[in-house]
This record gives C-alpha cells, sequence and structure tokens, in this order.
DNA sequence: TGTCGCAGTTAGTCACGGAG
DNA sequence: CTCCGTGACTAACTGCGACA
C-alpha cells in the first residue's frame, strides 16, 4: 500500500507501477519499501507476469524520472500521517531541504500556520522510526532530490486578479482538466478547496455537477459556469 | 489484429484536524 | 464549541500494452 501510494501521481508519479506490478514485486522479494524500486534491475522486471521489455524499459524511464520530483512530491509519497499534497507543500515552504525537516522539534512545528499538535506528533514520531530513516538514507544514495539550500521562488505571473478568492470545482469542465483549472486559479493568486462553505467566492460548475452545486445554492454561494469563469480568470 | 486486464484519471463523499 | 478544508477512500470510465 504504501509503495503505491508512493507511486501515484500526486506523489512521485511513476508511470506503470500500479497495485499488480508492485503485488508482484513483493511476493517475489524483489522490494521491500519505497527504497527498493531505485535498485531494480532490468531483469527482475521482464520476469514478471504481463510485462515484457517495452514496459520494463517505460518502467525504468519512470522511476528514473521520479528522481528530479520535487521535495513537496517527496514528503507526499513518504506517506506520513495527516501530510498530504497541501501539508507537504506548506512545509517546504519553511524547510527548504528534507534534512532540515527531519531535524524539525515540536515547538517548532507546531508554530506553522495550518499544522497543528496532532500533525506535528505524527512528523516526529515518524521520523523517529528507525526504518524510515534507514529509507531515507537508501533514497538518497539513489539520488532523489532532496531539496536545495535556497528556496526557489515561484515567479509571480502577470497579476494576481484572483488573489484571495476561493474556487470549488463541480462537474466536468469542457475546455480544462480539475488540474489545470486548478493551476490558472492558483497562478492567478486564487485558491481551490474542496468543500463548499460560507467563505467560498465561486462554485464553477461543468457538466453533471455533483452534491457540491446543492451546497452553494444553500449557502447562496455564486455559482458559475465555464464561460463565466473564463471571463474572471481573464481568459478568451 | 482482437481481446482482456491493468493502470491512469477524474470526481464524489465524509471523518477529522486546525483555528478561532 | 463551531466551521472550514484537508486527507483518505471509493467508484466509474478510458486507454494502453501484453498476449495469442
Amino acid at each position: 500500500g504504501r509503495i503505491g501510494h508512493f507511486a501515484s501521481r500526486d506523489a512521485m508519479d511513476i508511470e506503470g507501477l500500479g497495485p499488480a506490478v508492485i503485488d508482484q514485486l513483493v511476493e517475489k522479494d524483489l522490494i521491500k519499501d519505497i527504497s527498493d524500486l531505485y535498485f531494480l534491475k532490468r531483469d527482475d522486471l521482464i520476469s514478471l507476469e504481463r510485462m515484457a521489455e517495452k514496459s520494463a524499459d517505460n518502467l525504468l524511464k519512470a522511476i528514473e524520472e521520479s528522481k528530479k520530483k520535487s521535495l513537496a512530491n517527496l514528503i507526499y509519497g513518504l506517506e506520513i500521517r495527516y501530510v498530504g499534497v497541501h501539508t507537504s507543500e506548506v512545509i517546504t515552504r519553511y524547510y527548504p531541504t528534507l534534512d532540515k525537516f527531519k531535524k524539525a522539534n515540536l515547538e517548532e512545528l507546531i508554530e506553522i500556520n495550518e499544522i497543528g499538535p496532532k500533525i506535528a506528533e505524527s512528523i516526529i514520531l515518524f521520523f523517529k522510526e528507525k526504518e524510515n530513516l534507514a529509507i531515507i538514507e537508501r533514497l538518497r544514495r539513489a539520488g532523489l532530490n532532496f531539496g536545495q539550500e535556497e528556496e526557489i521562488r515561484r515567479k509571480e505571473k502577470g497579476t494576481q486578479i484572483l488573489a484571495g478568492k476561493q474556487f470549488v470545482l463541480t462537474g466536468t469542465l469542457k475546455d480544462f482538466t480539475r488540474a489545470q483549472a486548478k493551476e490558472i486559479i492558483s497562478e492567478l493568486g486564487g485558491r481551490v478547496t474542496g468543500s463548499v462553505s460560507k467563505s467560498t467566492d465561486y462554485v464553477v460548475a461543468g457538466e453533471d455537477p455533483g452534491s457540491k452545486y446543492q451546497k452553494a445554492q444553500k449557502l447562496s454561494v455564486l455559482i458559475i459556469n465555464e464561460e463565466e469563469f473564463k471571463k474572471i480568470a481573464g481568459i478568451a
């Protein structure tokens, strides 16, 4: 389970490493934890069911590519309880390298906005486990991106016309995927959340909206369609 | 070349942590 | 205490590649 999470799109995004492949690798004792992935041999992979040269090469390439993933992706991939995609990103804002994050103490972590005692404790616990530390060292040897001292600041592109605005997406959009819409909004300074509340500014409703649509009506939150969204975002 | 199964993708739902 | 949003889980759908 942990390996699958590590390989998932929001973490290290290793294409071709799904449940069936992982099951086989574990059963054949080729991998025990996430770090073993980086020491797999081509022949090991070819020996698996439904896996010939083409797939093996694709998988090896995907594993190799994953080494370059950002520190936030890696932290999320480690699967620390209560630390998901968003919290991982928050963490890298305060700790530009994995080694700094590893040394964080409880008081310091609680100070961070969006991290409370539960999450802080879970992080401390994670780095206390010898097994986790050993995995991290193996990942370091494999050459993964552990972050850089100087935080790379994201360039502010253009005007932040959606600064402070909160969006919720529901239904299927025609011209974007959820991820694209989310990126557009955050580049313009807005924020996308998963649930509708009083503080939501816009609910963007696409095809087949879900329960969020009803909730928005109940809370009298402004519901807009895809066209209106494009106007607000300044897309022709 | 067709079939089948795996993996990727997207979205919905809800419990629970954080904050005030 | 209440409210909000994140994290975690699930389901449905789609496309690709192995295999024969």
